[in-house]
DNA sequence: CAATGATCATAC
DNA sequence: GTATGATCATTG
């Protein structure tokens, strides 16, 4: 086990696959990480030491976690029958100043394009430290995931851009849904009112639907 | 009991 | 507040 920072692909995914079988208690023992009792109140706390365990480097930045590599790293809880047990969040929402959107510019673009998936038992009658680390999935949109996901996104981002962001909520798009993401629901920021004005509603991010990463987890894995 | 809306920690 | 990492927990 090492935390270097990964100088290739091939690195990085031989890193991912030697942590395969361990436990979130082991791999946090070898980097003098505590773990916590519970998620309830670090509930970053899975992804932030996998990112320690595989040495990824952008630590605070809104670039991928391998930024040599233009690979994202997420870690996906799952149940006994390997299906997902939460969303997946991909990124912040912009409200505001929509003028020109092109997809491929799009920071959610940017986050899909390379997604290493690591798999982590997540049932809450686990104890964190014996949850087990499945094995990984370097994985790439495929041209029909491109489509919906495109198609979801420029459905969402319409609305937003038409004032109509109190009218979007979890049930729009697919692939990708559009809920509050923010410390809680009085947080507040800039969006397009109804006829044209600025006003201010919770921050919303962009997150992946369960039925889809299932499927993408099945088709890898089954 | 899945899904939607709410929330937690931390850095800047 | 924004962005990173996500899961919690109430609701339908």
């Amino acid at each position: 086990m090492q935390n270097l920072s990964p100088n290739n692909q091939q690195e990085l995914l031989h890193s991912a696959h030697l942590l395969t079988g361990a436990t979130l208690g082991e791999i946090a023992q070898a980097f003098e990480i505590c773990v916590p009792d519970n998620l309830l109140k670090n509930k970053g706390w899975v992804g932030q030491l996998i990112e320690t365990a595989l040495g990824a480097t952008a630590k605070q930045q809104a670039i991928p976690d391998f930024p040599e590599l233009d690979i994202e790293l997420k870690t996906i809880p799952i149940s006994a029958q390997l299906t997902p047990l939460e969303t997946t969040y991909i990124t912040t929402a912009p409200l505001v100043n929509l003028e020109q959107l092109v997809f491929e510019e799009s920071p959610l673009y940017h986050k899909l394009k390379h997604v290493l998936w690591i798999p982590i038992q997540g049932e809450r009658d686990i104890p964190l430290a014996n949850r087990m680390i499945g094995t990984p999935l370097l994985w790439q949109p495929s041209s029909e995931q491109w489509r919906l996901i495109k198609q979801d996104w420029f459905e969402i981002m319409e609305q937003i851009t038409l004032g109509r962001i109190e009218y979007l909520n979890a049930k729009h798009g697919e692939i990708i849904q559009l809920r509050p993401k923010a410390a809680n629901s009085q947080v507040t920021t800039a969006a397009i009112g109804q006829d044209g004005a600025v006003i201010q509603t919770r921050p919303r991010g962009f997150y992946l639907k369960t039925n889809f990463t299932n499927t993408l987890l099945q088709e890898h894995f089954l």
